[in-house]
RNA sequence: CGGGGUGUGGCGCAGUUGGUUAGCGCGCUACGUUCGGGACGUAGAGGCCGGUGGUUCGAGUCCACUCACCCCGACCA
């Protein structure tokens, strides 16, 4: 087979460049770290919207939205949020252009300067609470949970495909509540409906469990998130959810009077995935013919490849190919019939593996005299071949075996390449050597966790919740610890 | 933002110490032969060489500035 990508073997990160651009996902735009999500990559993100807009919605959630623009004094209100925002962010500081006066163009019109200048949101906290406080009044108004599906922007330094751009599109919670405990448990379970989406739908398991002080978001009480481990070893953060106490509550006077009749801040949680989740899925589960979609999130999950000669042939294999097309619709898939005559099977074949099409099924001359048909998965490019009249009902069958397999097959991964390290050497020896997760003994310090970070660029992914109790020494100062903290190199 | 590299038909690249009609492969169009793992032949179409400004009789080639992308750092809720 001819090559078009990289493989993972030679550069990992090219691989996954060429992965996105050929297979179409999207590709780098006219503006320095923006993207354009192109058609094939923005319909696996619709899938991802629809399957996560249900969760949510069935946990009580509703939709809304609010501006892309904050005013610069919201982010002045919370300290912790202002030291974690306040650098790398877009700034709206006119409202208008004007010609140039030597014709050569348009610029900013000076005299359009705004009077306080516009942030153009890195996540919308600020512009939420300061709305809320006119929402609350009392524990009757609570809890409020609402969703916002938008676009933020954050003007990082190094940008790269779905895994870091300048604007990205995103979904944040935002809920207030009336006791902290209630916020904690929202936190909680949004963590978990994240976890269930990524192992469920995108096949991708994640480690659940709460960052280290250092990774917390700004503003945060405590911030939970899911890991993921990606094929070259190195980790992703797939999810947060935060618990932000009554921090953007105070920030923002948002109280309200409680069943006693007194006045208390509002709880509040926040929680959020992005198009990350696209990086992660391609990296999770894809290899060195392309892509691989897990068969819930692909957004054309069968197709029909004709191989003819003739038209003749060609009419044939089309009566039986359109008759199956149309029952396998009817009962529930996508499905393409490729019967352009521009390219060769092969070529065909080459091309659906690289988009990651889950099923596809080969109707030629033979098969319309045997009465057959050969499907072949993308998991692991397997092909039988099987009689026509049953193809119907095979196709869920072997749909929930590639979306299982997938699952097993990333698992298996992320076991194999979690170890465990009780000496600072060890520690080292394995991120040199292997990668992965590295689960080990630390003080539970900010110290210790950047020297870590600063000798060895691993930092601390998730404390694991699932994590038994176990005594033991930081491997770097000697300290004892309660329980092993989860490292890695991360993106 | 620092160090290094690259911008030439849609894509991947060549283009000599500056010299006039800017090449090659893939792709594209037409026709023919092919068609069960990225076919082949023949004939075509498609470029003001990333942008701006300079040096020069003459610039893809030299200079300055600028924009973008890639790699290594710094940064990364």
């Amino acid at each position: 087979m001819a090559k078009v990508l990289t493989t993972r073997s030679e550069n990992y990160s090219q691989w996954y460049n060429d992965l996105v651009i050929k297979a179409g996902l999207a590709e780098n735009s006219a503006v320095r770290g923006c993207m354009v999500i192109k058609p094939h990559g923005y319909a696996i993100w619709e899938k991802m919207q629809a399957a996560l807009d249900r969760m949510f919605k069935e946990t009580g959630h509703q939709n809304a939205y609010f501006p892309l623009f904050i005013p610069k004094s919201f982010f002045s209100r919370e300290a912790a949020h202002v030291e974690g925002f306040a650098k790398e962010c877009a700034v709206v500081t006119h409202y208008r252009l004007k010609n140039d006066e030597t014709g050569k163009g348009i610029i900013i019109d000076p005299e359009a300067k705004l009077e306080e200048e516009l942030i153009v949101r890195p996540t919308s906290e600020t512009i939420i609470w300061n709305t809320y406080k006119g929402w609350i009044q009392s524990y009757r108004d609570l809890p409020i949970l609402i969703n916002q599906w938008a676009n933020v922007v954050r003007w990082e330094m190094r940008t790269r495909l779905f895994l870091r751009t300048a604007e990205f599109l995103w979904q944040e919670g935002h809920t207030a509540h009336a006791t902290a405990d209630e916020a904690m448990e929202e936190a909680r379970r949004m963590l978990d409906v994240y976890a269930d989406f990524a192992e469920n739908w995108m096949a991708l398991p994640v480690v659940r469990g709460k960052k280290s002080e250092s990774e917390r978001f700004a503003g945060a009480v405590e911030t939970f998130c899911i890991e993921a481990l990606m094929q070259d070893g190195k980790a992703l953060q797939c999810g947060t959810s935060h618990f932000l106490g009554q921090n953007f509550a105070k920030a923002f006077d948002v109280k309200f009077l409680n069943r006693e009749g007194t006045l208390e801040y509002v709880w509040a949680t926040s929680w959020g995935v992005s198009t990350r989740l696209m990086g992660a899925l391609i990296m999770a589960h894809s290899d060195d013919n392309g892509l691989v979609i897990p068969p819930r999130l692909a957004p054309l999950q069968v197709v029909i490849v004709p191989v003819f000669k003739t038209e003749d042939e060609l009419k044939k294999i089309s009566q039986t190919a359109e008759k199956l097309m149309a029952e396998l619709k009817k009962a529930g898939f996508s499905v393409k019939f490729d019967d352009s005559d521009n390219q060769k099977p092969g070529w065909k074949f080459a091309e659906y593996e690289l988009k990651g099409v889950p099923v596809r099924i080969t109707l030629g001359p033979r098969d319309i005299a045997n009465g057959t048909a050969e499907v072949s998965r993308r998991d692991t490019l397997e092909k039988s071949i099987i009689p026509l009249d049953s193809v119907v009902r095979e196709i869920q069958p072997l749909l929930d075996s590639i979306q299982k397999n997938l699952y097993q097959r990333a698992l298996r991964f992320r076991e194999e390449n979690t170890h465990i390290a009780n000496t600072y050497d060890e520690f080292k020896n394995i991120l040199e050597t292997k990668g992965g997760f590295i689960s080990a003994h630390w003080d539970g310090t900010v110290e210790t966790e950047a020297k870590i970070k600063e000798e060895t660029k691993a930092t601390i992914r998730v404390i694991p919740f699932d994590a038994k109790p176990e005594p033991g020494k930081c491997i770097v100062t000697g300290r004892p610890s309660a329980q092993r903290a989860l490292f890695a190199v991360a993106y």
